[in-house]
Formats: C-alpha cells, sequence, structure tokens
DNA sequence: GTCTATACCCCGATAGAC
DNA sequence: GTCTATCGGGGTATAGAC
C-alpha cells in the first residue's frame, strides 16, 4: 500500500472538482448497483471522461471505492461525535445509537455505500476501530463493572446494522423506534 | 429465474458427485478468497475440470455459488432447529443464539461463505425469512407483549452475526461467552 | 497537469467439436 | 460429458496528444 496521499491543501482545482465529482458518481453507482455492479467504465460515463482519466485522478478502482467510502464515514462519525458529546455520559449510548440510526435513516445511499464497502473491502477493517469507540462510550457511562464492554459494544454495532439493514428493504420499517428499543435493552446494563 | 432445477432423484450418480465436489470447492473458495476473489476457473482447476465443464453442472457462476449457499445454510438451520425443539419454550430463545453461534464457530468456513452470500446474493434475500422464525421462538417464550418481535429478533440476528464476525477477525475472541452474554441480554425482555 | 487511445489479461458465458 | 474457441466486458498499464 502506497504511503500517503498529498495533502489537499496541494491538490489542483480542477483536481478537487474531479475527485468531489468522481466520489459522487461512485456513491450513486455503488448505491443503485451494488459494489460488483460498479464499473469504472460506468463511473468515467456519468462524470464525461474516460475510464483512463479516472485511473489519473485514482491509482485503481479500489481507490475510488475507498475515497468515496471514506467520504460517506467522515459525515457520519462527525454526526454521531457531535450528538454523543453534546450528552451527559450516562446519555452517551443513547446518543450514539439515535444519532447513528438517525444518520443513516436520512442518507439511504450512504448507507448502501457503507454496508457495500464494509463487506467487500479489500483493505480490511480491524473492527476494533469500530467497537472500541463505542466501548469507551458505555464505559463513560458507568456500567455493571462486570459486563465485557467490547462484546456490548459489538453486539450494539450488529444491532444498528441490522435495524438499519431492515429499512432498505422496507422503508416502512420505523427505524425510529427500533432505536429507542435498542436503547432500551442497553439501559438495562446500565445504571437507572 | 428458471423455475425450479430437477430433482435430486432425476440426477445420474457421477452428476451428483460432480455437483457435491463442486459445491465443495466453492465453499473453499468463497472462505478463502471471497465471492469477488472467487472465479469459475479457479473452482473449475480445485475439481479438476474446465471452466465450461463447470458450467455444463450450473447454468451460471451464481447458480453455483447459490448451491453452496444452500448447502450450507441447510446444516445451519437443522441444527439449530434441532436444539430450538430439545428445549422448553422459554429457553427457546437461549438455544437459537447458543446453538447458532456454536455452529458457526465450529464451521468457519461456512460462516465465511453464508456472510460473503448474503452481502452478495443477487437473487435478493427477503429480511422476513430470517426474523420471523425467530419472532415466533421469542413469542414463543412469552415476553413482555409490548415489545415488538420483529424489531426484537432483528436486534439478535444482527448481533449475533456481529460476534460471528468478530471471531471472523480475531479467532481467539471468545464467542461462547459473548453468546452468554446476548443471552442475558434477550433474557430482561423475558419472563424470569 | 489533464486526458485519450490502445492494448493486455482475466472473467463469465456460449457454440460447437470430439 | 467434457473439451476448445470465441465473444463481450471488466480492471489496469502505458504512450503520448494537448
Amino acid at each position: 500500500m502506497s504511503r500517503r496521499e498529498r495533502a489537499e491543501s496541494e491538490l489542483t482545482l480542477t483536481e478537487r472538482a474531479r475527485r468531489r465529482q468522481l466520489i459522487e458518481a461512485t456513491v450513486e453507482q455503488v448505491a443503485e448497483h451494488g459494489y460488483a455492479g460498479t464499473s469504472l467504465a460506468r463511473i468515467a460515463e456519468r462524470a464525461g471522461i474516460t475510464k483512463a482519466a479516472v485511473l489519473y485522478h485514482f491509482p485503481s478502482k479500489d481507490a475510488v471505492v475507498r475515497a468515496a467510502y471514506e467520504h460517506v464515514l467522515t459525515a457520519l462519525v462527525a454526526e454521531v461525535a457531535a450528538a454523543v458529546e453534546a450528552a451527559e455520559p450516562a446519555r452517551g449510548p443513547a446518543a450514539y445509537i439515535r444519532s447513528m440510526i438517525g444518520h443513516l435513516r436520512e442518507h439511504p445511499r450512504h448507507t448502501r455505500m457503507i454496508t457495500e464497502a464494509m463487506t467487500n473491502d479489500t483493505a480490511k477493517h480491524e473492527s476494533a476501530e469500530r467497537w472500541r469507540p463505542l466501548a469507551q462510550i458505555l464505559e463513560a457511562a458507568g456500567p455493571d463493572p462486570r459486563t465485557d464492554l467490547r462484546t456490548l459494544a459489538i453486539i450494539i454495532s450488529g444491532g444498528i446494522d441490522a435495524i438499519v439493514a431492515e429499512q432498505l428493504g422496507d422503508p416502512a420499517y420505523d427505524t425510529a423506534a427500533a432505536a429507542d428499543q435498542l436503547v432500551a435493552l442497553v439501559e438495562t446494563e446500565l445504571p437507572s
């Protein structure tokens, strides 16, 4: 894996515009057709250029998809982090669950992008990146010291994913109520 | 989608043997390299025949993978169903969770196959097929009538998936303990 | 610096020879 | 029942136009 991309500030104006455009096109393609159904040619077509031009801006198809994934993930973690920080520690887990589910409900395209990326990513994710921050939030809420926070965090993350996935298949599914139910379940492990 | 495959009884002996062989090879390939990294050529190579020969026994790559997926899923649901039926209704949810996590722990290749298939399946699964049986098991355990069993079932399924996925990335992860913790969490919704 | 043209190899699938 | 040959389309690498 190459060491590092150039900093944003070093990029040309057209370069930045192209990258944004390509990332947008990619999010759309992946959301509509899934990872496997997304080709460089389709991304390029949407952007009005050729395959090779896409590979001038990104070193590979995976790199384009990864950039789109990170773009979408950044927005998610920013919103969730803000919600958690705005809450008192005891309500941190509730804020985490509700804001994450809420964000994904309001951005279905982002949701598809994230789930597709998580399961197809060649640059494998350390799952700890997902559960460790949540475990910290749980710890700050003062749980029963005997509960394994890693496992609790993993269960919560899985529950969130499943709720969000359910809504993807059934838009009428009430994810806000589901979030409430998950919060209630988790709070049995926290001080009332 | 074609209506139906021929019944098992109509297949010749060599046909059945070949299919089994190809399904085994496919499970292995998907477990090792993922869906995208599995090609007909690799499957054929493992079985000692050519791409085209594989497509004589199955109409498409998707059909091979689907057959492998169903093969593996059949073993899972058989074991889980047996465990649930052997338990008293009140312990049904616990039996479901523990037997499913146990089965997947003992068959890591099957696990990879199932998760890959679930996220890449072109013949999209009705998610209800997954949560409705579990919701029935929960209902038989006599829960608080105000809890939404669909959502509870979805959360449990997601939790199981996440626990199993965690072990895929960290073989040292104690899924039996995690299963116990998930059971304890769920039983807060059930009569003690 | 930005892009097109071209060519390569692998993939899934089909047609037809043996 | 299995093969070879072939096709269209995918990702990638390079040469070079502007």
